[in-house]
DNA sequence: CGGGATTGTGAGAGAACGTA
DNA sequence: TACGTTCTCTCACAATCCCG
């Protein structure tokens, strides 16, 4: 029974159309139909038949508002599994100059879902628990400090359903970077004021204005660009 | 009324299966 | 093994719906 479930739910990911519009996904954003038709390079019509598909697959969910239809990522869990399939598949050399950039620059600083990864990802795991903003002792914890620094950088630590910490397996540097609650509103946060822009697609560019906030979290960005 | 999204329908391609 | 048939899936066009 397993093995048909199994092959059900891969079956929902193996077109390449909605593999695409998965990828497409990933940023974490809610995209219209019409956007998922043109990055998979399809008719509107079929990716609206590919959307609902996904979505009895459990993997997006439509939001209606107003006449748009927007789809995103059902749940986080679906977007690290995505992450992972991408993983395997991004284990293949990367062929041509575009594409080596690209992982290169992916591979410094991107989004998984809604949260920082990519070196950045990890040195804000690492530099949070070198400067006692986050322990490790009882679980992932915000300590008291932490959430003094993610106040003063104007970061909400809000409780809900999600957990505020977690660790998050990244593809890239083969290490834990920080998933979660905190971890989303921070990203939010950074791109709000400027200290990361988005290119479109999931890779991240560090600002100027980056060095100061993420210098609070532990984080030394000249250190790291240059290794 | 215009624009975006959904649904119904049929064509085409490829996989799966049965048979000689 | 080769061939023919059947089935499934994807795709796009056209009609329709829905909302601002």
């Amino acid at each position: 029974m397993e093995t048909i479930a199994l092959a059900e739910v891969a079956a929902v990911l193996a077109d390449p159309s909605r593999a695409t519009m998965c990828l497409a996904l990933l940023d974490g954003r809610a995209w219209t139909v019409g956007e998922l038709a043109k990055a998979a390079g399809i008719a509107l019509s079929t990716a609206s038949e590919h959307v609902t598909r996904l979505v009895d697959a459990g993997f997006v969910a439509r939001v209606k508002q107003g006449r748009a239809s927007y789809v995103r990522i059902a749940d986080p869990r679906v977007a690290e599994l995505i992450e992972h399939l991408a993983q395997h598949a991004e284990h293949r050399p990367p062929s041509g100059l575009t594409s080596s950039l690209r992982v290169r620059r992916l591979g410094f600083a991107r989004t998984c879902y809604d949260h920082l990864a990519g070196v950045l990802g990890v040195a804000v795991r690492d530099g949070m628990l070198a400067t006692g903003l986050v322990a490790t002792a009882d679980g992932l914890t915000l300590t008291g400090r932490g959430r003094e620094v993610l106040a003063e950088l104007g970061v909400p630590v809000a409780a809900g359903r999600r957990p505020l910490l977690r660790d998050c397996l990244d593809w890239t540097e083969r290490r834990d970077h920080l998933a979660g609650a905190v971890p989303a509103a921070l990203l939010d946060r950074a791109v709000e004021a400027g200290w990361v822009g988005r290119d479109g697609h999931r890779a991240v560019k560090v600002l100027p204005a980056a060095a100061k906030p993420f210098a609070a979290l532990g984080v030394d960005l000249d250190a790291l660009s240059g290794s």
